[in-house]
DNA sequence: CAGAGTGTTCGATGATCTGCGTACACTCTG
DNA sequence: CAGAGTGTACGCAGATCATCGAACACTCTG
């Protein structure tokens, strides 16, 4: 009963998991330059246009190399923005939407509103 | 009737005004990064609290030099949300809020709600 | 195990931004 | 007119940011 194939994450997991910030800590600043950046945005609005987990970091369609784009994840992350999870090699994403509307009622669905140019 | 004493601007101004930009014209972006400054939010919280025209550039209880403050002004007009005009030797600002709201509406109200730290 | 796939970390680089001091222009007042 | 007051323009320094290539770590598959 117990030797179950792990499917999806964790189970034996020799990564170190991605690091957090609640969307409650996170200063206006933060969120503002971090929903400035034109790479941000679109990976924002493709990320509202999914559902949660369903997009793997590789995924998306940005003119950025992959160093630059989990950079990027990164400040995502730290801007209560992004929750990702490690799922076998990639790792899944999740628009962290009902959160982030708490702490900031309206700043998201402005981003996502306004297309890009 | 027409030699009333030019109590405001205009009349025979000799300096060049200073150039806005209309909110509709503003992008996403550009807003976000100039609300994104503590210096700016500063500013267009104190003006919030203050009636249109009330106050001038160099009244304000921001720790830069009058050169910073003068830089700070440019971006919040090029960002749709400062209107300046001529008072003699003075420049008066107003905030433009109405405008600013129609075109990011809830933007500017959040960063008022948000008390600086 | 070897290899392909996925994603992060580490410098380095170029661009942008904030800040300042100085010099300058304009306005009003004595 | 001389001077004080107000604000801008022009560099210049320091900090921050976006970007990249290369190296590394982990996972799954053949």
């Amino acid at each position: 009963m117990a030797a179950q194939t792990p499917r999806q994450q964790d189970a034996a997991s020799h990564r170190t998991p991605p690091v957090h910030t609640a969307p409650q800590e996170v200063a206006l600043e933060t969120a503002l330059l971090a929903l400035a950046d034109p790479v941000r945005q679109t990976l924002v609005r493709e990320l509202a246009g999914a559902a949660d987990w369903e997009r793997s970091c590789g995924s998306f369609d940005v003119p950025v190399t992959k160093a630059t784009l989990s950079r990027h994840f990164s400040v995502l992350r730290e801007a209560g923005l992004l929750e990702q999870r490690d799922a076998g090699a990639k790792r899944l994403n999740r628009l962290r939407k009902p959160e982030f509307d708490a702490r900031f009622p309206g700043l998201l669905d402005l981003v996502l509103g306004h297309a890009a140019p």
